[in-house]
RNA sequence: GGCGAGUUGGCGGAGUGGUGACGCAGCGGAUUGCAAAUCCGUGUACAGGAGUUCGAUUCUCCUACUCGCCUCCA
């Protein structure tokens, strides 16, 4: 039995965690607007949540629980989506601009897919998108409306904040705080300054649906309150996403939820992931720091290693993207794939399993990486116990699956590598002449050459080896 | 202005009321034609102040600084 805790925003302690339905443990995530590449931000919660989702499978087996629904959304339904489609239509773009919404979403989505999955993320249980459940939408709507949580008005429907007495209990605030250093400009219709969007009107230009309120769309919020409760319920266990959500994404949902369905108390765990920065600053566009997940594949940064960067640092800490990082994550990945591939795991070490289990502690798990490492390192070198040596090289790599790392998915990176053959026989070559003559010149200036294209030269009694570097550019090589 | 998080060695980053993880970098050694890689060894830290305590980096309070949210945002 592994009691997993996790820190509940709710509360803002560790508690255990306990499943409402040990046959069904059900999570949701709040996931991507699918209007661009997804950045590096975006990658964060989907890293963490995976890391929860491994988890509870590993330990479902282990405590006789059944199975795991992960729930992970798209928001389909977007200003950012329309003007995309807009200007596509304007360009000459064939179809309706419900297509080229639909088209421009897919799009998105399809590149979304790529990206998480070349980081090594499992692929949640559903992926409902918005615009598939514009009728439970309303009909929630509708219901708040009924109740008297939310009121119509100039084609809007709005959520009457002051109907939820909890409100803010979340994020640690409260209306009457909310309103005296509000900086936004209230429209004239809201009843009270904080009352949010349920419902609001489209005109010819944007996607709209036909509705008791005339044809519109739907607010950003109760999308995930209407997809949480037709996937998972009324009552569910974790809800997941970034500290940024909390106010005031995940605080609305709370209220929509938890007045359209009295009778369940929507999540029991609160999730937040701390926000990412790139060299100590925020991510941002016009600090020109701003890159896509996909920036980084392309430029050879292979997905676990930007996988492992994550896991280094606890989710709930504001984590550093520095080069830094990436080069020593990079050689170390390298090193376990080259000594580790092919071998078949077993179970994942104990201790990593309670880091894991300690709200997520995937700093410690990867400390406790090493530990193994060294270990089977060690071991390796002491031919007197060869059970030991295959008994930590197949715990070191359970574990590592564990935490999404060495997957045979993933590995693609490593084993597509430069073909070094023919250098590896002039060089080793060249290393023979140079042993007659010693005369060393040509065999150091290849050398030399190797080494600046980024490729690390190994050479030993047994012979001569080329490896690319995390800076390796065959097209320095060319002249050789 | 309101709310919240954080401040550990050169860097990254855990953890604990009482001999201060782990990694990278550095230094010394083995190895190497020289290197690289690898292995062995090794130094340095708990923002500042006050308090609780036999004893605090770990608990409490204050100060300083950093960051996030309050507006689309992971």
């Amino acid at each position: 039995m592994t009691q997993i805790r996790l820190r509940n925003s709710m509360t803002r302690k560790v508690e255990d965690f306990t499943p409402i339905d040990a046959q069904n443990v059900r999570m949701y995530l709040c996931g991507p607007t699918v209007y661009d590449r997804a950045h590096l931000g975006n990658a964060r919660p989907v890293v963490v949540f995976d890391v929860l989702y491994r988890l509870l499978r590993h330990v479902a087996k282990e405590n006789g629980w059944g199975k795991i629904t992960y729930v992970r959304n798209f928001t389909d339904v977007d200003d950012k989506i329309n003007a995309t489609a807009l200007a596509r239509q304007k360009a000459g773009a064939e179809g309706s601009l419900e297509d080229l919404i639909r088209a421009r979403t897919e799009e998105t989505i399809g590149w979304y897919h790529a990206d998480m999955d070349a980081l090594g993320a499992l692929r949640p249980t559903y992926e409902p998108r918005a615009t598939d459940y514009i009728g439970a939408m309303i009909a929630m709507i509708e219901k708040l409306v009924g109740e008297g949580h939310a009121y119509a008005a100039e084609g809007h429907v709005l959520f009457r904040v002051r109907s939820y007495q909890k409100y803010g209990a979340l994020s640690g605030r409260t209306v009457d705080d909310m309103i005296a250093g509000a900086r936004v400009e209230v429209a004239p219709f809201k009843e009270d300054p904080m009352d949010f969007v349920l419902w609001k009107p489209s005109d010819a230009n944007e996607p709209g649906w036909d509705s008791p309120w005339g044809r519109g769309r739907p607010g950003w919020h109760i999308e995930c309150s209407a997809m949480s409760y037709e996937l998972l319920g009324a009552s569910f266990d974790i809800h997941g996403g970034g500290i940024d959500l909390q106010f005031p994404h995940h605080e609305n949902e709370i209220a929509q939820s938890c007045c359209a369905h009295p009778e369940g108390s929507f999540a029991n765990y609160w999730v937040h992931n701390e926000m990412l920065q790139v060299e100590g600053k925020k991510m941002s566009k016009s600090l020109g720091n701003f890159f896509t997940v996909r920036d980084l594949l392309d430029q050879g940064v292979p997905g676990e290693v930007i996988r492992y960067i994550f896991l280094r640092t606890h989710y709930s800490k504001t984590m550093d993207w520095t080069d830094e990082k990436r080069r020593d994550a990079y050689n170390r990945l390298y090193r376990w794939r080259e000594e580790l591939t092919g071998v078949k795991p077993s179970k994942p070490d104990e201790k990593i399993i309670d880091a894991l289990a300690n709200d997520l502690n995937t700093s410690e798990a990867a400390r406790l990486l090493d530990v193994i490492f060294l270990q089977w390192m060690q071991s390796k070198s002491d031919v007197s116990s060869p059970r030991e040596t295959e008994a930590n090289e197949a715990k070191f790599v359970a574990s590592a699956h564990l935490l999404g790392l060495l997957l045979p998915t993933t590995g693609e990176w490593f084993s597509k590598q430069f073909d070094f053959g023919v250098l590896e026989n002039q060089l080793s070559e060249l290393r023979d002449t140079a042993m007659e003559t010693k005369d060393f010149s040509k065999l150091d200036a290849m050398k030399q050459v190797l080494v600046a294209a980024g490729v690390e030269v190994r050479m030993s009694k047994a012979g001569v080896e080329l490896l690319p570097g995390p800076d390796f550019d065959p097209a320095k090589l060319e002249g050789l």
